[in-house]
DNA sequence: GTCTATAAAAAGATAGAC
DNA sequence: GTCTATCTTTTTATAGAC
């Protein structure tokens, strides 16, 4: 490692942190409520250190959205690896859905609210990428009712009564909290899976 | 009616006009990157008729979700009257929240996206009155738990569930679309009620 | 790397003419 | 009722010292 990776490493960590500090005080109060001298008094520093770190307010939120997306198809990704049955995998990402908002329910909420305030090139990526996350969730979905283990649903239409269900627990659920994820997931595959299967 | 009381109308009407406006605009791009030009540009006129109608602009946030709270507890009036059995109001409760969804997708945007916005008294009551609607469903649940109708299940986390599921409509459904509010809320009942009936 | 000072634009709201 | 002009504050971002 050089010594101007060092430096960079170094730069990123802060940074990072920087991008964590920010998401909790959007989640709070809202983005465009937030200024960045509030995220320089919460950070600790000037905004000479701010802008040294972060190229511009919308930078910052597009880092938060990154940290939520990365995260979630990670998570997908791992449900893929697995190779269960639909049954088990549309569980699987219940569990994994909601260990990301446990984990990061600010930057989630961030996420599901301020979506708005990305621009051009930025917000097209963040569409593409919660599409994609979508598409896996029907996939499951559609590879269920073809082999017989779901009823045959609107795939569609469960997939964004799944996501609505799983989404919404961003209002509440977090890392430390009176109920883990794996707590919270347990119960909603079973209303899930009860509810759509053949008959 | 005197003429006090007709002028009053008249203002009234306009004053809804400019609320219901503002909320397409507010759910299109938020309500902090809103300024007030851009929302007397799209009512086609300047600040001094703007402010003749509108106290300010957290007023006109309020105004907004003032629109949704009254329809959504409204609807679950409906539902504590008609008197059927917990499965059939518990259907019901989500035909009525996604009839709301369906002829208000831009007050219910707003509602959920920038209640934060919301300061002191405001904040206060709108909180109360959202978690006054989340008992109703509650209550709905406990009632069928208590009879047999579901099995015994969470009731606090099953409710966000449901309510997850309906609220996260907000995002596609709406009159006129492609698919009607009743078409929505059929199979998500069939998902729902299958999903956590006695077993 | 972090500071302070400042630029440059835009915000919410008000005043007074008509 | 609606206009334009303006007040006051705040915003994001930059410049240059240290």
């Amino acid at each position: 490692m050089t010594a101007a990776e060092k430096r960079s490493a170094k730069w990123k960590a802060r940074r990072d942190e920087i991008v964590d500090t920010s998401a909790t005080v959007f989640a709070r109060q809202g983005y465009h409520a937030t200024g960045i001298a509030e995220l320089c008094e919460v950070n600790g520093f000037g905004k000479g250190a701010f802008y040294y770190y972060i190229g511009s307010k919308e930078e910052l939120l597009a880092a938060i959205h990154d940290r939520v997306m990365d995260e979630v198809i990670a998570g997908a990704d791992r449900v893929l690896a697995s190779g269960g049955t639909p049954p088990e995998q549309l569980a699987m990402h219940g569990e994994e859905l909601l260990d990301v908002i446990s984990r990061y329910p600010d930057h989630v909420w961030v996420f599901l609210h301020e979506f708005p305030a990305l621009t051009g090139e930025r917000a097209d990526q963040f569409r593409t990428r919660r599409r994609a996350y979508e598409a896996r969730i029907e996939e499951v979905l559609r590879a269920g009712v073809a082999g017989g283990d779901f009823r045959d649903v609107d795939v569609w239409l469960t997939a964004r009564a799944w996501l609505g269900m799983h989404n919404y627990t961003y209002l509440w659920l977090r890392a430390g909290g009176r109920m883990s994820a794996r707590d919270a997931a347990a119960p909603f595959a079973d209303i899930f899976l009860h509810g759509i299967a053949r008959a």
